[in-house]
DNA sequence: TTCCTCCAATGAGCACTTTTGATTGTTTAT
DNA sequence: ATAAACAATCAAAAGTGCTCATTGGAGGAA
């Protein structure tokens, strides 16, 4: 096993514990004290853990910057698969929109900086993974959201109306059965995808299989308002007429 | 087969499986280690993939995130106490601007929900901070500054210029003997900060004592322009009468 | 096309570094 | 006071970087 692994795991089983002593992180890796002791220490100093005697603390929001960054993500390759199709849609010299969700946050790995496409966002994760692969990005402005690590409000609107989009990318919670997309995300954060959406000549809309049929509080957009929707597997038999068309299995 | 053939193939190996040793690789790709040794430092240069002693890891959306050079901040407690100090300055209901800088990061701490303070800031580290402790706070859009997680650039500027500030905090590299405030960032946030300068009623410059004396390859403002200076420690002898009715040492 | 030259890419050998677990004596928590 | 956890040190093993000779493909000339 990779030293890079056993980091991964060791903050795997902290966000799972909260707390847990050395001695059962070194049963369970298979390694000895002294490794899992160096090992927390190297972790304690990056800043993704508090060390203590006996063993070590998960970070608590008081303390992490960027938070659940090392809580594993729910289909992470299919949300990956769906994102690599995704951005083979783009074309050089495109304006692109990318929302604030864990599904879209994954185009960045596709996008390089020889593609000359300009990407504007409301995330603050995906400026941040962005920035540090060298893609310039313009991010909106406004109020941080707390759950989603997004900016949304009226200065986030404003900043994003001074462009006209070639493709906006986006996620949500669910399709509903009747084909409308919900969310649970603040009313604000979908204020503002309803007016990138207004912007955008393409509507690309990134949905994990599932998420058919599944229900929330707010009404973001009927399907019907989306162009293209990128899927990883095929969506179930009733949804079939309302996805004709617009649906790419990735 | 060719080089650029292989490292994808090595991509796609690690598309599959998160970790991989240089040897499976090796045996899966029939080149010798060196040679799969070599096309990781390349695609670990490329911010493709992380290298880790015994072979590589996925580079995935997740793990972009943590800015790899963990800097601690150097003397946390002078700043902290500078921070206490600018806090207790800030009356109820102002607006205040806090620049992206360690130093003025530590405001966060003494600042309550109840204070009904407008909070603007180009800093995403006090835009994650406030919003986990639950205080609302504008955070300009704009170009994410590589070292400083700052925006910066037109957009920033457009939206502070929304602004009428009763306080700016901000810190820099240091003050040289000449009372200029110099700085070794980008030129577009010293554009924002002086952008800030003009909308602001007070200025206040947070200098840990170890600024005093400074230089550095930009001029920010003349220290003229400050309100009020907060450091930690009384000036060296030949600062005195350039700082002389704006220094308050916490 | 075919041959030749040149240069980048590769693999082997070797010295060096990193990682790891065992052992030691010291520190810490209860 | 006592047991657990700790840091420090060491040696073995694994992994690594370096140099250098060899290979094999790209590009130009016949």
């Amino acid at each position: 096993m990779l030293k890079e692994e056993r980091y991964d795991k060791i903050l795997e089983l902290l966000d799972e514990e909260m707390y847990t002593s050395a001695q059962n992180l070194a049963n369970r890796l298979y390694v000895s004290m002294p490794t899992i002791r160096r090992d927390l220490a190297e972790l304690d100093s990056r800043g993704l853990l508090i060390r203590s005697h006996g063993g070590a603390k998960r970070l608590n929001s008081e303390h992490i910057l960027m938070p659940a960054n090392h809580r594993k993500s729910i289909s992470p390759n299919e949300k990956r698969r769906i994102c690599k199709k995704a951005a083979s849609l783009i074309t050089e010299k495109s304006v692109i929109f990318i929302d604030a969700s864990t599904t879209a946050l994954n185009i960045a790995e596709y996008l390089t900086e020889r593609s000359l496409v300009t990407v504007v966002t409301n995330s603050v994760k995906l400026a941040l993974t962005l920035s540090t692969r060298g893609i310039k990005c313009y991010t909106t402005g406004g109020e941080l959201q707390n759950n989603s690590y997004g900016f949304a409000g009226s200065y986030a609107e404003e900043m994003i109306s001074k462009f006209n989009f070639d493709f906006m990318f986006f996620s949500s919670h669910g399709i509903n059965d009747s084909g409308m997309i919900v969310d649970t995300t603040s009313p604000a954060e979908n204020f503002l995808r309803q007016a990138v959406c207004r912007l955008s000549a393409k509507k690309v809309f990134l949905a994990v299989h599932t998420k058919f049929g599944q229900q929330a509080q707010f009404n973001l957009m009927p399907l019907d308002d989306v162009d293209i929707v990128i899927t990883d597997k095929e969506p179930p038999e009733k949804m079939r007429d309302i996805l004709k068309g617009k649906i790419i299995v990735a």
